[in-house]
DNA sequence: CGCGGCATTGACGCTACTCAAACTAGGTGG
DNA sequence: CCACCTAGTTTGAGTAGCGTCAATGCCGCG
């Protein structure tokens, strides 16, 4: 699905770029941000460099160790640039993917979701994130859930043998599979013990606190402590295991404490303590 | 933790098998089981064959392929028997394991835990799983839950590198680890779904369904279709995310409705349609 | 100006929780 | 054989947390 270009490795820009859907605004990004005259590491949108040496988010990818010895090794096997429109789920559940992408700018979401609407939501992705580890942990079988694109994103897609042989061809870089392997499981974990035991407050919190620590990780929270967080409250409904509307008063109790503020999808975490507690206790 | 004796593999039974506490009725099996003269593969207390040739549940472990074709090869890892009485945790949270079991009779929970109480039951394990499937994919992290004997449980046991080589000595072998993997993670996302998307009444059928089924692989369900369920209300609460009490009320309505029957750790499925179609729908 | 996508709010109801008491079956000791 | 104990199940009454449905508001956009 991903029209990948089955001749040679990307190593200069396609005439032109692989898109999924028109962008109907290319520089869709936080006005906000350009008010305040933040920084933003990458905007939506934006379009990955062509050398992976400039690339700001390369060392926060499954490629670590690769970008860092040997970066030219990677772009070499990148075999498309592709953006795909916000609201668009471009890889389905049970399909068995071709194509693995590192996601370089925007947010996606992978998610579970029955004839009857009732859909439940695995997990955020943000920039560096690969989608879908489980497709490059498990080539021969279909991913498990599928992802929707909530902004506009783009991506570097690699063939998925190309990426496994990436993943597996020094040390250093076997460790850095492990790692991010490791990772998702216990991510996994604590969103079950999330969803089973914890209170709509405790579980936003949760959720708040763990993507902070992500963005942060990337270099994606501002100066002023904000960061970019283009959810919709349906979406953190479908994450939390809520309603709409249970959420929008979940986030109402926690605004009204001074605990965060959301403004344009951008959260500032101003009482971190207490949200905290509210996490652990909640 | 697990006593495992450092020298030679194990060849001939130790003189005294590695107990973690004296079984108090090594022959506590169930009794309504021998009453109905029924075939129980393997009971409670039961130690597993010197020989993997005669174990009956080596082919439903992740050393199937090794045991098919060379099972003096999967002997001759083994370090120790060990048996664990029911209710001991033995396994614990953010350790790092220096062996890894299989499990061969009895029941067993991984399970996350607060200092407040709070716990969150991950999965059931029952005779043929690995304890712990994380430690053998990640033997330098710590495993993500702790390990409880829920009846009293054999294990075969094994140094962590010991077994992880063997799981990727053949094809045949890395396949079937590659496939507990999966199949574990395929695991996760669904109590993921169930636990965030299903009502009460759904999640404890879509459990009942998954340990009927499972059990069914190993042989473990009888002739009259009930299979062995040691699992106590509380337990079923801390899997589901509900109490004890709710817990109680949603199977006395499966019950009443003539759906399941419980009695004396057994669960027979009376109307397998209806409770599939009440997991599909609440 | 009207429209579409979200956020917000209110009224109301159900699902599941809390706490506590009663009950059951086995196990134990006299 | 009975009295007692323990672990687990069952039940009731009251309640809180979260869901449902529908209306309203807000804002950017065409």
């Amino acid at each position: 699905m991903f029209c990948a270009r089955p001749g040679q490795p990307l190593l200069s820009y396609p005439s032109r770029l692989h898109s999924l859907a028109p962008a109907r605004n290319a520089a869709h990004t936080c006005w906000l941000a350009g008010l305040l005259g933040m920084r933003i590491a990458i905007e939506y949108g934006q379009i990955p460099p062509l050398s992976c040496n400039e690339c700001t988010i390369a060392r926060h990818t499954i490629c670590r160790p690769t970008t860092e010895d040997a970066p030219q090794d990677v772009c070499a096997l990148r075999r498309d640039i592709i953006t795909v429109a916000a609201g668009r789920t471009f890889l389905h559940n049970g399909e068995v993917p071709k194509n693995i992408s590192i996601l370089y700018s925007g947010w996606a979401v992978g998610y579970r979701q029955l004839r009857d609407g009732r859909r439940q939501i695995i997990s955020f992705f943000l920039p560096g994130d690969t989608l879908v580890l489980e497709a490059l942990c498990f080539p021969e079988y279909s991913i498990p859930y599928s992802v929707k694109a909530l902004t506009e994103i783009s991506t570097c897609t690699f063939k998925v043998y190309d990426i496994i042989a990436l993943a597996h061809s020094t040390v250093a870089q076997r460790r850095e599979l492990s790692r991010a392997r490791h990772r998702y499981m216990t991510y996994l974990h604590e969103r079950l013990f999330d969803l089973g035991r914890r209170s709509a407050l405790g579980r936003l919190a949760q959720l708040l606190l763990e993507i902070r620590h992500r963005s942060d990780e990337r270099d994606l929270v501002a100066a002023d402590g904000s960061f970019n967080f283009p959810v919709r409250q349906e979406h953190l409904a479908d994450a939390l295991g809520l309603t709409t509307a249970y959420v929008n008063r979940t986030i109402a109790q926690l605004r009204r404490d001074g605990i965060i503020s959301i403004m344009q999808d951008r959260v500032t975490i101003n009482d971190e303590a207490e949200l905290r507690r509210i996490a652990e206790e909640e």
